[in-house]
DNA sequence: TCGACACTTCCAAAGTTGTTGAAATATCGT
DNA sequence: ACGATATTTCAACAACTTTGGAAGTGTCGA
């Protein structure tokens, strides 16, 4: 993951539209929806949606299949922990004990019914 | 966290100075880095710096403490752990083996060369 | 082959963001 | 108190992003 890579991935999370699509293909996980659908979840227009697609597909976000007529979206989450990896790289400079946050993101998210994050204080 | 907070969060870092900034203060967590330093790291005009630290401040992904003349950023390493949460929330509707990659990102990021996972209660 | 459908591309208007330099504020050392 | 230093605020401007309608491409079923 270069910086470039790492851009590309907040600029789409960083639109409401796009941070909407994220999470809903998200929770759709691991069968996808087509295009027209989360047109209609959404309420966005056809054509705005698509330019949104596009940009999120072009950063590599999400993966498109086409079905027919129609075009499924599911999202790539594994690029999400890369993303995660690029922020934390080199956190700290190596002091021991300065790295309880990254620690805390590193190992402690958990997600899919297995447990809940929300665990703020430093204690 | 919601929608508003995790959308300021990924406004911040999908500019390649706020995304320099932030990397630059992991890595020099836990001590932080003055302003004027940041600037002279990354080269960016103070007022254009000055600028980009407000917004990353207030959406709390950096904090800040005035040491004299010099004002002391530092970042908020947590706040990112509550992201991730959110954007993998109810992920894959509770299908079996749909999880891999959220658990891959919730339970599999190296960092810091030391791990020790917590994980917590759901809510 | 045709018409209907799903989706995308193109384009121009509207809105948002980032940069700059100059002025303001606040703290320091003397 | 004064000048130097660290940082912020302000206003103007250029650059970029988002939107929606209309037209285009490709697929389906009869």
């Amino acid at each position: 993951m270069d910086e470039k890579a790492a851009l590309a991935v907040f600029e789409c999370l960083s639109s409401g539209v796009r941070l909407g699509v994220f999470r809903l293909l998200v929770k759709a996980e691991p069968v996808g929806i087509v295009a027209g659908d989360i047109a209609a979840a959404l309420d966005v227009a056809p054509s705005s949606l698509s330019f949104h697609l596009r940009t999120m597909t072009q950063a590599g976000l999400l993966r498109v299949e086409q079905e027919g007529r129609f075009l499924r979206y599911r999202a790539n989450l594994a690029l999400m922990t890369e993303v995660v990896g690029f922020l934390t790289e080199n956190c700290c400079s190596g002091v021991s004990g300065g790295c309880r946050d990254a620690d805390l993101l590193s190992g402690g998210i958990p997600a899919c019914g297995s447990s809940n994050p929300v665990r703020e204080s430093k204690a």
